[in-house]
DNA sequence: TTATACTGACTGACCAGTCAGTCAGTATTT
DNA sequence: AAATACTGACTGACTGGTCAGTCAGTATAA
């Protein structure tokens, strides 16, 4: 039986199904397209899009560059893929922690540690900075991240934030219409840690605690 | 005496004199200047630093290539004298908004028009973006910037906060500590508009009202 | 043996910066 | 005033280097 089930995976079954029972082909190349995206992603966060060579990626991933070229169609592609596999778990958790029953006080809190910790600690914040800065130039990468991400936190958030205001949450009804009010610290702060750290490093938690406190009106000394 | 005042021009005179009546060459060599720092502000624009040829910024400026190397020593440099001339005067004015004798909600409000018009209203928005998203892959663009324009803008901003603190005209005490927290929304704004306005616009000024009034603890309906 | 994965030299396109040569404008001589 | 010598601003073809994507050929699993 063991050679029938073989021999399903590649003849007279549907293509639907037909990626059973991999074999050591199929295997190998599965491990080398998360190579490739691996070594990418370390290439793209260090260069930027426009300036990362497919060729280090290549020698980065242990591949030739054809190779990238079977896995990828081009290196928009091969981006885009990035930013799906590693920012789509963290719009998922998002989306959770905004549809629970937690008070928003609670809420504001875990995202501060969720952003230090699940961003600002990871790659993550150099896929969103990457977006930031190449984004202008590559209006495709752009709609792509509006689509596949923020948009998704973009309305989960304002779910939330209008129950808040209904419910007396928070004070300040405006920001429902402009949630874009709370996430911009964050924001400056991957952006600045990038330019300006050198000079004046910033105290992202800090920051964002700060800012936390300011938006739900509790004044605080320095 | 006509003929000796003509002569001290060019033999006679020393060098640091020389540049008295200057000459239909002077007016032209000047004149020529100006066209390809006008020229490359709008490629800069347009393109990015990268990505703005100097092919293009000579064909706009109606001169040759080489032209612009004899007025500017590289494609930075040329970068950095429209960054000078663009946000020099821009830093002037909000030095002394802040060293003025205004209340402080008085000196916000000032701030978010003069940000609207003089800013985002103006090709200065593009320079700041420019520095954002060029700044990580060209250093030195960053660290002029943090020298010729954002640490005065910071040192003034931090000075007036500190004052405002002091005076109890504002509660929270944080934002002399990081002033970036008054400044996100604005460099948010930039950021946004130039990568998803097509999927929903943002409108800047009640934006930045929207945040004021958060910042000053005043509650209003949406 | 056949099908498939893989390789890497190659192509074509791009572009910052250079430099030998030109010529308008300025100084000097007659 | 006119002829002559000089200067340096200006030009644009060229160089040297970069890099995404291709494809004919090779290796390997089935």
């Amino acid at each position: 039986m063991a050679t029938a089930s073989k021999r399903k995976t590649a003849s007279s079954a549907p293509a639907a199904i037909r990626q059973k029972t991999p074999g050591a082909r199929a295997i190998r190349s599965a491990a080398r397209r998360e190579a490739i995206l691996h070594a990418a992603l370390d290439e793209f966060s260090a260069r930027g899009f426009a300036a990362a060579r497919i060729d280090d990626v290549a020698k980065r991933a242990g591949v030739a560059k054809g190779t990238i070229y079977l896995h990828f169609r081009d290196k928009e592609a091969l981006f885009q893929e990035i930013v799906r596999s590693v920012m789509g778990p963290l719009v998922g958790t998002l989306e959770g922690v905004f549809a629970a029953d937690i008070p928003l006080r609670t809420i504001a809190d875990q995202i501060v540690e969720l952003f230090v910790r699940e961003v600002f600690g990871t790659r993550r914040k150099d896929i969103i900075r990457l977006i930031m800065t190449e984004g202008p130039r590559f209006p495709k990468l752009a709609e792509f991240y509006y689509r596949e991400v923020l948009s998704r936190i973009l309305a989960g958030a304002r779910a939330r934030l209008r129950r808040a205001v209904e419910r007396g949450e928070i004070s300040h009804a405006a920001l429902a219409r402009f949630p874009q009010l709370v996430a911009a610290p964050a924001m400056l702060a991957i952006i600045w840690t990038g330019l300006f750290d050198r000079f004046e490093p910033l105290d992202v938690r800090e920051l964002l605690r700060a800012h936390m406190n300011i938006l739900f009106g509790e004044r605080k000394a320095a």
